[in-house]
DNA sequence: GGCAAATTTGACTTCGAATGCAAAAGTGGA
DNA sequence: TCCACTTTTGCATTCGAAGTCAAATTTGCC
């Protein structure tokens, strides 16, 4: 590229631009920006001014064309709509920012698109990405094979080695099961999760293994993790029992809220005199006056952080080895449910 | 470049792998990606299966740089937590995704982050952006300067020109107000967003001067549009008035659900027989049941098809002028408000 | 089979910034 | 002032795909 004038298709100032105008060579204007570079002062004092003029900002693009380091992420969500991600994804993009990353955002419609999002992420050469959504084996493969870092959040690789950040079901869920076998409830409940779903199935296992444990059956119905389908479930819990139901265990917050104002309004219930009822998460509404639901909160703060931390240090040093971390939740004591 | 053998620094190939496993130039490769091309059926066939055979993705960043076109699409939302945003976020990153743009996203920490914000969205040279966050007029300045097409996003610019969407809060507001004064409340009173919004400062304007224009006068308090707000607000309320408020206009849902909470629990008041309470947006749990509020439901996912449909428009035209489109919300009665 | 027209193909250049290397400028000591 | 050494600078090349243009090939038709 010989030194044209000002780029005048997009009106955007090149490194050339900026170059001519401050009398320097291309090389001193890529230098001047690049931190640690050397630069004499009055050169770089030149180049910025001219830089300034014409509005110059270096093309991200480029930089990332012949870097290979694209500074982009791609974080995967399968559905937003889900309470508990909005804020994940804030964090996210927030801590990344901090490190100079960009978020490359999908979010699935379906849990088929996968393929379609993943195809993407491949074109846009990011240096890693963090994934909460259900990825096969294959899929999984695919980003080894490729040398792009990843995390999983909340979920792990199923039979493949993946970094991943949990957060602990297993603890979680016994403190849970425990308070609410200490308080002698006589007839247990559990609101699963849909069955793709990797920390709904490992809820539910943890929850079900500690009653049984502790000598205690229950009742297991399915929903999908929303609002509706916890009044749904309650409602079909009441129609196959004929026993009185005392103690309910949802896979997530918002099922037990869901659960909660159904059982109050449909049924008449009293939570938690007549009925304690249990989520997990510890979402925004998990605190709202009307629920106070008993919960266990996930560390969303250090999970993100962690995440965040484990991809960083992958991108920089490929060849370390996958890690998976897992977290406790805190044990919120809420008002939904009578404890012993 | 000379057809030097696969890369073995990124382990992805390029374009010359597969043109020199398929024996074609470089330029077939390309031209067989690009539909609409002149490729000979059975060129295009042995270059399809090298590139299968490679696992090869044509490189975005590249294309970026050379076509001028990332395809990228920056979406700022200044505060994610908001119930409102993940529903839009999601609408808008697939309805792009259908575009074949990607979203580049951008939450903020902090209304100040602004201009952090627009310097990476300058570096990654963007096609469009879509905002949903306060900009400066000087903000809004540099996009048009760098022609980059905006569209805001529940918010217009403010004595500059730029497209944007909305959901009219006048007319929304107008009714809530018309069916509480209609069913005859004596006090009222409202809860505000912040300052800095632009919704929040338009919804109460209008309601305010809706119940002005019916002889009705109000109290005004503001809250941030969060829960806690809500609540905190409403005991504002009670402190600062000795007449019994039964009517209470709220510039969001949450807010409304916060106020209710709070006269149901802290002031054992009865909504809606004792206390109506209004809100806007129409978020998830505006429509549970133990809130059921009487709202205005933003029509979310007409709104982000014009966003996305102004913004591709204004991408592939650049020369089309701002527009300012303005959505009706749906009345929805619920119950949380005596109406006349 | 021959020839003009249409199609397909490849060589080469381009996008904008980073970087290895050698040349140029600056620094210090004698 | 000169020489050796350090710092700064510019040249030239590179990243990977797209697109221009002319050359090569195919096609259709007589």
């Amino acid at each position: 590229m010989v030194g044209d004038q000002r780029n005048h298709i997009t009106g955007r100032a090149t490194s050339y631009d900026v170059a001519r105008a401050a009398g320097v060579s291309q090389s001193a204007v890529s230098r001047c920006f690049k931190q640690g570079a050397s630069v004499a002062p009055r050169t770089r004092e030149k180049i910025l001014t001219a830089a300034r003029a014409l509005n110059y900002y270096p093309n991200a693009i480029a930089q990332g064309l012949i870097t290979r380091r694209s500074n982009l992420v791609a974080v995967i969500i399968s559905n937003l709509t889900n309470l508990y991600y909005p804020e994940v994804l804030a964090e996210l993009t927030q801590r990344l920012s901090k490190q100079g990353i960009r978020v490359l955002l999908f979010s699935l419609a379906a849990e088929s698109d996968v393929d379609e999002v993943l195809d993407q992420v491949w074109r846009y050469r990011v240096d890693g990405a963090i994934v909460a959504a259900r990825l096969h084996p294959e899929q999984l493969a695919a980003f080894a094979e490729r040398g792009v870092p990843l995390v999983l959040y909340n979920r792990i690789g199923e039979g493949v080695p993946v970094s991943s950040v949990c957060c602990d079901s297993v603890s979680g869920e016994q403190a849970l099961v425990e308070g609410l076998v200490a308080a002698n409830h006589h007839v247990y409940g559990i609101i699963a999760g849909p069955a793709d779903s990797y920390v709904g199935e490992e809820r539910v296992e943890a929850a079900q293994r500690r009653l049984q444990q502790l000598g205690q059956d229950c009742l297991t119905v399915r929903g999908n993790f929303d609002y509706d389908s916890g009044d749904a479930a309650l409602k079909e819990l009441m129609r196959i029992t004929d026993r009185k139901l005392d103690a309910l265990i949802c896979a997530n917050d918002l099922m037990a809220i869901g659960a909660i104002d159904s059982a109050r309004i449909n049924f008449g219930i009293q939570v938690p005199s007549d009925l304690s009822v249990v989520g997990f998460d510890g979402v925004g509404p998990a605190t709202w006056l009307a629920y106070q639901v008993t919960t266990v909160r996930q560390p969303v703060r250090r999970m993100t952080e962690a995440a965040v931390a484990m991809l960083v240090e992958r991108i920089e040093r490929p060849e370390l080895s996958p890690e998976q971390r897992l977290f406790a939740g805190e044990f919120l004591p809420g008002r939904s449910a009578r404890l012993g």
